[in-house]
DNA sequence: ACCTATTTATAAGC
DNA sequence: TGCTTATAAATAGGT
């Protein structure tokens, strides 16, 4: 396709023929690449080249394809003893391969792609069923929030209990006679009031609490009701 | 390649998406047969589109191809004597088995089902797929619906015009000279001017038109914009 | 399915 | 291999 036309035919010069290779080698897999992509296709490709080097793409995994392709053409092949048992696999087969595709095609119009051919009705349908699951997606996730937080706000109690123990402990180790440990006492930490009230006032905790994440993840939500 | 470039992503519109996969997957397979003959290459190339159908193409048997490739890339594997052929079948079904699990999982946790397990980022994600996919069934079906109302329109701009032809048939039948026939024409039904404006305002179309009752489905719901 | 304006791929040559 | 360029092919968007 270039400055001249050529037929298509083994490329007697080997130089020229391996160069060829080299640059078709290339076009080919980048289209192969592009349709894959492009139209959401499955392609697997694998070229030797006459110097029997191997070169392959695959737009998924390279087994998956050729099981699935060999899964097809199985069914026309000269067989042996194809013992029942392997056709009905191959049935099976070919009901799970088109299960596969409807599925996944239902999937993708829940993503909101591919409606092009759905009806108004259709639509609505599809609607209701993405409302409803996003009504569930949200009850649970605010379940799973009110636990999280009454699981901390449990935490941060017994964590006051013990701080509240741990100090009487240090009165009792550094005397009774000392003002200045009680005066520290007083300024320190939160007491258990003012724990509980912040975190039901589901305003910002910003305990630095490396230990326990996923509070902070769940309200970085700012519509979760 | 042709009138306008295009991005190699995911065709969004399914028709031309399909087209598209048509067009290139004839060049694909045009240019992999040449690179066969030209360069005298093996070659194997497999393709299923998103539908599931299967197109491919082997310079020599699919088979010893493939089996060479699994050759070269097996020396990472337990190799030994699984004559690769069932294995893989076996392996290919429970894959395949395992795929339609994977993907009905997904399906059914998007209709808010099987939740249990998720943890409060997970469901954010997925609360961020429903909202987006139901932003796309709305936008598509409003798209849908205002096509329908545009056909509507102008079917009955149509039947008005009709109207008109037919009274003014009518008169001229009816004879020029009796004027009771000219009375009944401007009480009667409605004037071209009064049927553009109530389709127009969007108020309530209140055709009693039973033949087709899509619109009135697609403006059932309250909140498509 | 067919039509073309454009984009790509690529045959030669270095 | 890599780069360049003239030209053949492929193909995106329409019809």
């Amino acid at each position: 396709m270039a400055r001249e036309k050529i037929q298509i035919r083994k490329i007697d010069n080997t130089t020229a023929r391996q160069v060829t290779f080299s640059k078709r080698r290339r076009g080919l897999f980048k289209k192969a690449e592009e349709l894959s992509i492009l139209c959401d296709a499955e392609v697997a490709l694998i070229v030797f080249s006459s110097t029997g080097r191997l070169f392959h793409f695959s737009s998924s995994s390279m087994k998956e394809i050729i099981k699935r392709h060999s899964m097809h053409s199985k069914n026309l092949q000269k067989s042996d003893q194809p013992t029942l048992d392997l056709n009905m696999e191959d049935s099976n087969y070919a009901s799970l391969s088109k299960q596969v595709a409807e599925t996944s095609l239902q999937l993708r119009q829940m993503r909101g792609e591919d409606l092009e051919g759905l009806t108004v009705e259709e639509l609505q349908l599809l609607e209701k069923k993405l409302e409803g699951g996003l009504h569930r997606v949200l009850d649970m996730k605010e379940a799973k929030i009110m636990e999280q937080i009454s699981d901390l706000r449990k935490k941060g109690l017994d964590l006051v209990e013990e701080n509240t123990r741990l100090r009487h402990q240090m009165l009792q180790v550094s005397g009774v006679g000392i003002n200045h440990s009680e005066n520290a006492l007083a300024e320190d930490g939160l007491s258990a009031e003012s724990v509980m009230t912040a975190s039901q006032s589901g305003g910002s905790l910003d305990y630095d609490d490396s230990s326990d994440t996923s509070l902070k993840l769940g309200l970085a939500c700012c519509s979760w009701k």
